[in-house]
DNA sequence: AAAATAAAAGACAAAACCATCCTTTAATTC
DNA sequence: GAATTAAAGGATGGTTTTGTCTTTTATTTT
């Protein structure tokens, strides 16, 4: 579905939405241990995050990664999926045609469109907020148990 | 979604499906056109098919691929999305935790776990007669127009 | 039986994706 | 302002997926 780079990433600020509400900021490498991800690659994504301005980054001594204190209940999942793997999610075929839309259909196009609108619909109205409480309740995980 | 393979597997069967409503068999090459794949690498996808049973194969002049009369009815999508790309997109976790599940779920598991239902269920539901009915119509394209 | 045809099978090549390493830049602490 | 810390950036390596090429095997036609 996702990239293993946009489940990381998706993981990454989950992570990160979590230890902002305390107004900690966190390491790279706190990050990549907290959710179970390979360090320079995950830096690397971090990089992407910080340059679409969904977090934000501080260098040297107590620096780290962060959102501000307002950005996790505007900032939405299809930020992070968009700004890491593009739209091709929510507009490319199933079948892998080139051009697929309503006029010149695969055979799936229709069935498709209702599982692509679902998954669309649940990015856009989920907040990060929500997600991050599920986390801080100890009833969702951001890494295997 | 699905990987490239899958992809082409999908509208390697439907075609040949279309045109085993007439008892014919389809060369290799006459798949590969008709779904605009590339020509090796459709063989080796048929193959897997045939060894999986979805489709049958005969060499020699005149030979090539096609179901008998009762398949296209019997067989479902699910079928040849399992043989070819294993039911991770049915089992898989959506942030990629190696365990994910109702009990240690991921902040998505419960989310997903509804799309991937509706997948699945998209997916066993329709059979190949009536995806085969849309393309001799007209209504729908294995290749772009 | 020989020739021709077409799939099966195995080895190989290219591209994309995943991941690492090393140097540079910026901020903080002493 | 020197030393330290941590992110930014660039170059590079490994693996998987995608795709090709060549030989072999089976079937049909003549």
């Amino acid at each position: 579905m996702f990239s293993k780079e946009c489940e990381y990433a998706i993981r990454a600020v989950l992570y990160i939405s979590t230890q902002s509400q305390n107004a900690q900021s966190s390491g790279m490498k706190a990050i990549a241990a907290a959710i179970d991800s390979p360090e320079a690659f995950t830096a690397k994504i971090l990089q992407k995050l910080t340059r679409a301005n969904l977090i934000q980054s501080v260098k040297g001594p107590n620096g780290g990664f962060f959102m501000d204190a307002q950005n996790p209940n505007k900032t939405k999942l299809i930020d992070i999926v968009r700004a890491i793997d593009g739209d091709r999610i929510f507009t490319g075929c199933g079948l892998g045609l080139k051009q697929c839309n309503a006029l010149n259909p695969c055979p799936l196009h229709h069935t498709f469109k209702k599982i692509r609108d679902d998954i669309q619909q649940m990015l856009e109205s989920s907040d990060l907020d929500q997600l991050a409480a599920d986390i801080h309740t100890g009833s969702a995980f951001l890494r295997s148990q």
